[in-house]
This record gives C-alpha cells, structure tokens and sequence, in this order.
DNA sequence: AATGCTATTGCAAATCATTTGCAATAATAA
DNA sequence: TTATTATTGCAAATGATTTGCAATAGCATT
C-alpha cells in the first residue's frame, strides 16, 4: 500500500517489487534524479535490475500522474514525484545543484497572457538556468 | 554581410554557404524548426549538405547567441534566431501548433522569488503543452 | 590571380538516451 | 495450487546527436 500500489491494482497494474523500489527511490531522491541515477541507486537493493524496466516504469507512473518528467537543458530528462504545490526550477550550470521555487505559473497565464485564453493547458514547465552564488564567486 | 556573418566573421569564423542558409532556415521558419526540418529544407538547396553540418552549425550559432534553442516536451530540440523581446511558447499537443507570448519572465523572478535572487540567471525557458481552442473542439 | 594555411565539410562510424521483441518469470484471480 | 497474463531481463533496434578523418574551400598574403 506504499508507493502508489493503490493507483497501480486500480489501473490493472501488478505492484511488483521493482516497481515499488523505483518509486521509492524517485520519491526519496527529492525529484531530480535521471532515469540512469535511479537505476544505479536502485540496482544496490535488486543488482538484476534492468534500464528497460526503470524506462518502463517511469513510462507509466508518468502516464498514471504519479510522477513529473522535467526537461532541463540537458538532452536526458528528471523526474520527481507529483508535486503539491505548482513548483519550478533553478539549475546551477556550474554545480548542477537544483532550487526549487513556488510560483503559480498557470493560473497566471490564464489571467494576463490573452493567447492562453483559449488553450486547454495540461502542463507547465519553467526552467531557469544560471550561477548559484557559489558557482559565481568559483568563476572569478 | 546578410545572416550574422559579421558575427562569424568577428570570432575568427569562416562564412560559408551552408552557414548562410541554414541561418537563413531558422529565420524563415519563424523558429520552433527543430533540426531535422532544417536538414530537409536545406537539402533543397543544396543537395550535398550533411545532417551533422547541420548539428554543427546550429551548434555554433548557439555559443555566438545568434540564436536559442527551444526544449519542448519531445525528445529532439527546436530552435529560432535570438528574440529582441522575452517571449515564451504555448505548444499543442494536438497539432503541434506553436504559439509565442511575450512575458517578462526573468525580471519578473529577480523581483518576486527570493531564492532566484542570489543567482545569475543565463537563460529562461517557459514551455506550456495543452490544446488549442480547435483542437480541443476535435476531441470532443 | 596563384599559393599556402587551416577551418569547414561530407561521409561513415560512434555514442547516448530511450524503446522494443521475445522467451522466461512472477503476480493475481479462480 | 493452478492457470492466466502482466511484467521482467536481456539483447538488439531506434532516434537524436556527436566525432574522426580525409577531401575541400575560405581567406589572408604574395
């Protein structure tokens, strides 16, 4: 009953170990790992683990909105579970450290940006990258 | 003198035929071309042109800030010339239609959200997906 | 205009992230 | 406990992008 399993019977999906370990270590890692994090943190616990199964995994709990995808600049993605609150990213290009921020992005939208007016938005996502103050004072 | 070669020219960059067209692409395209479409319509052109010209180039053009590079919900990337004002898009999942809207995001972040303070920011990036007035009357 | 230096190109092969086919395995309902 | 079929691991496929290399073409100089 951890872990979504109540989602997953409810869909017709068997709740497997795997997939409870991934889950797991998704909801632990405080969003923002990437699908080959997962699947070396999660071969510690299941060494005969594979990637397709992580794929597929994550696949799925996005599809049963269990989950985030988050597109950073980088060519791979992230994934953090299903937020409470709308919330966006910070990503240090020097440290790749993460921040997250609040901000109501959507309601906004729909009430100062006209050509949102007659779209029927299903996500939203802000990414800002830049220099922690750390990284900043390294770069001088 | 057309296409930034003024630019090429400055950071000891060579300007050559397929530069000048693929620049000329993008900008016709009114962004949101991602790389493959930039391939296909130069190839009109010229027929030799090669993909990884194409990945090279755009490349470039990227660290000499002629132009942005756009991170939708796909896998591959889009890109247009570099905008005058901050705009961001609205991408819909029926279609593919891109819709641009101006929104100070960047300035507004600095003002509003504690934690961007401390940071330099280099880049922000809005990508909202839903569908279209038109699109949403097809799925009903 | 011809020459030489070296950035740029096209092509093929490599790489990275992700997906898929398939036979073996395991979760659930009967 | 058994039967049914979703799920897994593995290997091979795919899609996007990058890289090595020899041939070509810009551009500064003669």
């Amino acid at each position: 009953m951890t872990t979504g399993s109540r989602k997953l019977n409810g869909a017709g999906k068997r709740s497997t170990r795997q997939r409870a370990l991934i889950m797991d270590i998704i909801r632990r890692g405080q969003g923002h790992l990437d699908a080959d994090e997962i699947f070396r943190r999660a071969r510690e616990k299941e060494p005969r683990l594979s990637l397709s199964t992580v794929y597929r995994t994550l696949q799925m709990m996005k599809e049963l909105d269990l989950i985030d995808e988050l597109h950073f600049t980088e060519s791979h993605h992230h994934y953090e579970v299903k937020p409470t609150r709308e919330h966006h990213h910070l990503v240090c290009l020097g440290c790749g450290r993460v921040i997250e921020f609040d901000y109501p992005l959507s309601s906004y939208l729909k009430k100062e940006v006209p050509e949102a007016k007659g779209f029927e938005i299903e996500e939203t996502e802000i990414s800002v990258a830049g220099y922690c103050a750390r990284c900043q004072r390294a770069r001088r």
